[in-house]
DNA sequence: GGTTGAACTTAGTAGGACCCGG
DNA sequence: CCGGGTCCTACTAAGTTCAACC
């Protein structure tokens, strides 16, 4: 039990009278992210309102770019006073030396990192050995995807490769395979099997090629031993990324227009304005610091006459393009099967080149081996950026990371890369510095591969150790209320709200970068309203604000006096705009909490509270009566809990309403089909009752099964429309995949009797494949 | 203690693949 | 077999954390 026993759903049942958003728990599942949603526009507009708010310290270093502190109505203007002071003092050309500066650094350190400790050995060591050599293999340039390239077979298959670099420990491993497992594998013979057949049948080799890589596929990392920490592999060879295939410039019939007149545009000014013209009929187009980012970025690419022509974006037509293109993605809707099924194989062609590495021994898919292709910045909600040009990489751009006894993956013809370097301290194969931001992007693994999986593992053991301490911790924390010190009591607070709301840790965030959300430490006094007493409750905080992503958390909750009291504490003399905890930030309380636990940070609290609430939820909702589909039900409804907790939150579909009413024109169609099914059942019996023979005995029975079937059906129906009405904005996915503990999800299959397959997609069991294998049904998180 | 950058996890969405009833 | 809908994957933005440096 625990203290206070004030912990609302996450540790209560559904049933509890009062639950933890504040309202009846039968409503749980709809109100909280409903009520997001409604306001979500409402709030956008608000948003920034102190966008340009920064903490006093903040404000002395940059003097210049707050010289105004009004709110709403003026923050648009204040933007556009911002970019042009940025560029008029030449941000760009500071933008460029920052990079350059990163760039030495980072030779710098590759420098000390080579000369010292990477040692890549070739003689076992923890249970693998390096491959001797490498295959020698064909390679076609891969500087971008081009479907005319012509197909060259790899000499050599790395399949077989693969299987001599098989440690024999794995081998062993094999033979001593449970009953369980053998079924997995049945399973995944069918699946390919299914797989294969819509497509070519497979010849005889490739049916051995594909049984070695099944065998490839069943490595159970979990089962090995694990690197010393920081070391995260021992060889390492990649194929290097693929690139975004090259402009094709428009046909000569295709025209931009400017102030009504043709006009033919240089090919990089051209490829700029097709990602604009690409983007016609979608509303950031007509946003005011879109189309600002965009012609200035624009501009930059133009050559000197262009640039002294188009000097007003609204008198730019790109209709015309924007129709060629519409065209275009008609056509390849209307393309016969045989050209689609062309370009499938095409992909699926990069893929098995690029799409896999060979690490430690084993190949392993690649999550990310394309890179960006250039186009206009997307950023979330209301960014200040949104628009600008994210230019093309290049080969040049690119860090590659491999061991040092691998063939190094060749640049493209006439390129070359820009660093090549061996650091296994490090987990991606491929990096690049991106314009828009400035930070870095990479290519990394697969979540199935073992590198990722060890990892996820591993976050769970936290979060399973936290459980172990919580009580301690919360203990702590309601202590720290009472502090002396103001920091402590922060700290204690924002502990509070980050573990009974799942609140993320909230770093500061560099203004004007990104769009102004908040997380917990940078919870400001506006994001919060406090109310002594709200609809029969004490002592309620109304939290209001734009989490990642821009997505809205709003709730009412209520909390302990001291809580009330301390936030009453903290926003004394303070503006709406000024920092809540305004003596903690992130590091902080990070530090504070490794000192509670090794290993504790902010974010532990959120794996914990997920997937407890998961566990809870599951044991409270599931009726061992229930058939499958209802325990399903049951299950999602537990999912739902913990994404509501999460505010996990999704767009509803766009057909929703539709597919909604749809369901419910069954729905009803069932219900008479239901009645009629029963009346003939009653006459049936009657009719029996008078006759008694053996025939209208055999028709009621039959009847009776009509009936029975369609109830079922009925049943079916119905909770499939429960569920995704439920479900309308609330995201499943981003918790199924990041905080729930899947053994927890895998002991439930297990003791019920569900194929893991309604719990978990492919994907989603192939990133699990350790769980699956490892969890027993007696599973406790 | 603050700042910064690197590395890695977590996030929602677009759009194609796939599936199912008519 | 077709069209409407759902599911899945790829994509990439946006977070967190940690370590180095000051």
């Amino acid at each position: 039990m625990l203290p206070g026993g004030k912990w609302g759903p996450i540790l209560k049942g559904l049933d509890s009278d009062k639950d933890f958003f504040g309202f009846s728990s039968s409503s749980l599942f709809l109100q909280h992210t409903t009520d997001s949603h409604k306001h979500k526009d409402k709030h956008k507009d608000r948003e920034h309102r102190h966008k340009e708010h920064k903490k006093d310290k903040e404000k002395d270093r940059e003097k210049s770019k707050h010289s105004n502190s009004e709110h709403k109505d003026s923050s648009e203007k204040k933007h556009k006073e911002k970019e042009k002071t940025k560029h008029k003092d030449g941000s760009s050309e500071k933008h460029k030396d920052k990079h350059k500066d990163k760039d030495k650094e980072k030779r710098k350190e590759e420098k000390s990192k080579s000369s010292g400790d990477v040692k890549i050995k070739k003689e076992k060591e923890n249970g693998f050995s390096s491959p001797p050599r490498i295959k020698e293999e064909q390679d076609d340039d891969g500087f971008y995807a081009s479907p005319k390239e012509d197909f060259k077979p790899l000499k050599r298959p790395r399949e077989d490769d693969d299987v001599e670099y098989k440690p024999k420990k794995i081998k062993t491993e094999d033979i001593k395979k449970s009953k369980k497992r053998k079924q997995e594998e049945e399973e995944d013979i069918k699946v390919k099997k299914a797989k294969s057949k819509d497509k070519k049948a497979p010849d005889g080799d490739n049916k051995r090629k594909k049984q070695k890589k099944e065998e490839e596929q069943k490595w159970k990392w979990w089962e090995e031993e694990r690197y010393p920490e920081g070391i995260k592999w021992k060889f390492l060879e990649h194929k290097g990324p693929v690139f975004a295939p090259p402009y094709e410039p428009l046909p000569e019939n295709v025209k931009f227009y400017y102030d009504g007149k043709v006009m033919k545009l240089s090919p990089k000014a051209e490829e700029v304005a097709t990602f604009f013209a690409k983007m016609l009929d979608h509303e950031y187009t007509t946003k005011e610091i879109f189309r600002k980012n965009f012609f200035k970025d624009w501009r930059k690419e133009m050559t000197a006459e262009e640039k002294s022509t188009i000097s007003n974006l609204s008198k730019c037509d790109f209709t015309h393009m924007s129709q060629y293109f519409k065209a275009q993605g008609e056509a390849r809707k209307q393309m016969s099967k045989e050209e689609k099924q062309k370009i499938k194989e095409e992909n699926e062609r990069l893929l098995k080149e690029y799409g896999y590495c060979v690490m430690d021994n084993h190949k392993e898919r690649i999550a990310n081996f394309k890179i960006e292709p250039p186009g206009l910045f997307r950023g979330r909600g209301n960014h200040p950026k949104m628009g600008m040009l994210k230019r093309r990489i290049m080969p040049e751009d690119i860090v590659i990371n491999c061991s040092k006894d691998s063939k190094v993956p060749p640049p493209p013809p006439g390129h070359k890369w820009k660093e090549v370097r061996h650091d296994n301290k490090v987990t991606w194969l491929v990096s690049w510095t991106e314009n828009i931001q400035g930070s870095i992007k990479y290519i990394m693994l697969n979540p199935s591969s073992r590198i990722k999986g060890e990892k996820d593992w591993q976050k769970y053991e936290t979060a399973r150790r936290l459980k172990k301490c919580v009580d301690k911790i919360r203990n702590q924390y309601r202590e720290d209320w009472k502090s002396k010190e103001m920091k402590v009591r922060q700290r204690a607070v924002a502990l509070y709200f980050i573990d009974k709301l799942a609140l993320r840790a909230g770093n500061e965030k560099e203004e004007g970068e990104t769009a102004d959300t908040v997380g917990c430490c940078s919870l400001r006094v506006e994001h919060i309203k406090l109310h002594p007493e709200l609809d029969g409750q004490e002592y309620v905080v109304e939290f209001d604000f734009l989490g990642k992503d821009s997505i809205r958390y709003y709730n009412k909750v209520p909390v302990e006096k001291r809580v009330f009291k301390n936030l009453q504490l903290f926003m004394e003399n303070k503006q709406p705009e000024d920092d809540l905890f305004d003596r903690l930030n992130t590091s902080i309380l990070n530090k504070h909490l490794q000192d509670l636990m090794e290993g504790l940070t902010a974010k532990v609290f959120r794996t914990y509270n997920a997937s407890i609430t998961l566990q809870q939820q599951l044991k409270e909702l599931t009726t061992p009566e229930d058939n499958i589909p209802a325990k399903i039900l049951s299950y999602n409804r537990a999912n739902r809990a913990v994404a509501i907790l999460c505010n996990h939150q999704r767009a509803p579909p766009k057909t929703f309403e539709k597919s909604m009413m749809n369901l419910q024109t069954k729905i009803d169609a069932k219900k008479e089909q239901l009645t009629d099914a029963r009346r003939e059942l009653k006459s049936a019996k009657a009719d029996a009752k008078v006759r008694r023979d053996e025939k209208s005995k055999k028709t009621v029975e039959s009847k009776k099964k009509a009936v029975q079937r369609i109830e079922e059906q009925l049943m079916k129906l119905e909770v499939q429309a429960t569920d995704r009405e439920e479900n309308k904005q609330i995201a499943l996915g981003t918790s199924k995949l990041n905080y729930l503990d899947p053994r927890i999800s895998v002991a439930w299959c297990k003791k019920w009797g569900i194929p893991i397959e309604k719990i978990y997609n492919k994907t989603q069991r192939e990133k699990f494949a350790w769980a699956i294998d490892m969890a027993e049904e007696d599973y406790e998180f």
